[in-house]
DNA sequence: TTGTATGCGTTATCAT
DNA sequence: ATGATAACGCATACAA
């Protein structure tokens, strides 16, 4: 790939690279004949400028680290979505790292962000962090850092948050008003923010309806589809089982489908399912799950603006610890499925 | 986010740059006990080389780009997720766009990717995409492309494909052997080298068993759920509704669907449904879709490793058409739903 | 209004 | 074995 620079116009025109990149830049002290000149002999020649120089030269890339668990999953792959409409509408490019959810790989990750001397960094913590030093220290440094979904306290920046609170209350709530009574839930690692912030939710609902909390029904599964069964067989192998259960996340809400089903245990005759779900499409294809969904694509959106505002200066820098609460829209439907 | 430099360890060790250069590339003609200061040095300072200097020097920057149609689609999402994989293991990082089905889009995206500078490009045409002059005339100026999934045949290069044809086929039989006899197919983007290859697989099928073909079967859907209204309804007008529909893709699987639903077509019992999907839980979640499935991670790495490969000058450049296969997994489930 | 020189971080080439 | 210098492409302070 030959390229054309500024210096190739010059020699063309017989003028210097500074007038010719003047002339590129629209800039003021310019003879308009001289600039008109060098401008069409550009667009002739397809001239485009050499982002990698600026970079050097302004110290900085005009491209964001992005670092989720795994891409391949809705949640995530909605999110860069919204990062990417963003970061391109302001001129940022978006580089994709995956955690798949290892404490390990992330280190790692932001170690290599750090090396592409990106502007900043989005990122949503891996299952398995739980210390953010790594994080810290750069943030310290300078380094802009925003965190979408799974946020961590210990870093005094902006984060991007679903109401996950509201969700889980209203889910549960949900399933209380259905007749429900013995309301289990599969909650994902229990190092992330999201979690505890669900579970809380759960509590709450709870609570607010008398209904005692038993704690055997709130169940950790953080790995493959072996623990889920695990968990379901525990879950069901007490004298009460629970008459419904209320999972975290796509992932929990799938494993749990499949396992109810190997285990042929009815849905929703014997448990009413719902999940905090971004597969869109779940809800529609088995009416048997009714679903809490997560904007997504406006977390990503926001988080986005967010950053570039920090790394613009628009926002002021470490201080803000600002939560966007966003709406988490209860999909429920078929809900006569859920009667008994 | 001050960064240290090779100047800065040059400076506070009484050295040169190129010493220190030298030292941190392990060259040869060095002075041992120098090596090991600098590196001891570089070490304690947490020193990174600067990428974006080497890119400009080496005129290259070590990223790929991607364009995709929609990132927030399941079979591209684990694409991606094998073409990250790839490109990090072997140094390269991976910029993400989306045509998001439009060619202007898509040509956007070109331009920007040029402007970036990137190593070489990963692309899957966008639906709208019928000329590819914008992709091979930086592939004649010697810009490493790589196309998977969806392929031009206008550009001399590698392509990653499905065998489209050899799944479409499969798909028909299976809905043969089930007893059907009117199969409508509900196609793609007419432009689509995925679109042909599968209409072609479901004629053989249709072919081999001596069922004939009935053109108004066969439609072609692109756009949204309002289109394939239309598409259902003709259908269904018709004099002799079909027994059964092939979709080709995991939009055109829930859309139908969904619209079957609407307007209480009972399935499997009034059609079957199979379809071209990467929603690993498509045919989990619905009992009345049966699935062939793209191997999407493996395509994306497939189409790394080849795309880099070119990068670096292992493969023979732009002379190379290779075609490779991959297998086409059908999952068919709940056959017996399919029976009459 | 235009040209010259410098620097961003690094390495290759050519001294010493 | 080590140092000085130029070059990658661009923008800008300074000189003319």
């Amino acid at each position: 790939m030959e390229t054309i620079t500024i210096k190739d116009i010059a020699k063309a025109l017989n003028l210097s690279t500074s007038t010719v990149s003047r002339a590129l830049r629209g800039s003021y002290e310019i003879n308009a004949e001289t600039k008109k000149l060098v401008l069409e002999y550009a667009e002739k020649l397809n001239y485009r400028p050499n982002p990698i120089a600026l970079s050097l030269k302004e110290n900085r890339s005009k491209s964001i680290g992005v670092i989720v668990p795994e891409i391949d999953n809705p949640f995530f792959s909605q999110a860069i979505n919204g990062i990417e409409s963003i970061a391109y509408n302001r001129g940022y490019h978006v580089v994709i790292f995956q955690s798949h959810e290892s404490y390990e790989r992330e280190v790692v990750n932001v170690e290599h962000l750090v090396s592409r001397r990106v502007d900043g960094v989005l990122i949503s913590l891996s299952g398995q962090t739980k210390d953010v030093s790594h994080l810290k220290e750069l943030n310290d440094k300078g380094l802009p850092i925003v965190f979408f979904d799974r946020v961590s306290d210990d870093i005094n920046t902006h984060k991007v948050i679903a109401d996950n609170y509201d969700g889980a209350f209203k889910a549960t709530e949900h399933l209380i008003l259905s007749g429900r009574k013995r309301i289990a839930h599969i909650a994902a690692s229990s190092y992330l923010s999201i979690t505890k912030e669900r579970i809380n939710g759960y509590l709450a609902a709870l609570a607010q309806y008398n209904i005692p909390v038993d704690e055997n029904l709130i169940k950790y599964c953080s790995y493959g589809l072996q623990e889920m069964e695990t968990v379901i067989s525990r879950l069901f192998s007490e004298n009460r089982p629970p008459d419904a259960i209320f999972t975290a996340s796509d992932r929990l809400a799938l494993g749990c489908l499949t396992t109810l089903k190997n285990k042929n245990v009815r849905i929703p005759e014997d448990v009413s399912l719902i999940g905090f779900t971004n597969l869109k499409v779940a809800s529609m294809l088995s009416p048997s799950l009714s679903t809490v969904f997560q904007p997504a694509l406006e977390m990503g959106q926001s988080s986005a603006e967010l950053l570039l505002d920090l790394i613009e200066g628009k926002s002021k820098m470490p201080v803000t610890y600002k939560t966007v609460k966003l709406q988490t829209e209860l999909m429920l439907r078929d809900s006569s499925l859920l009667q008994h």
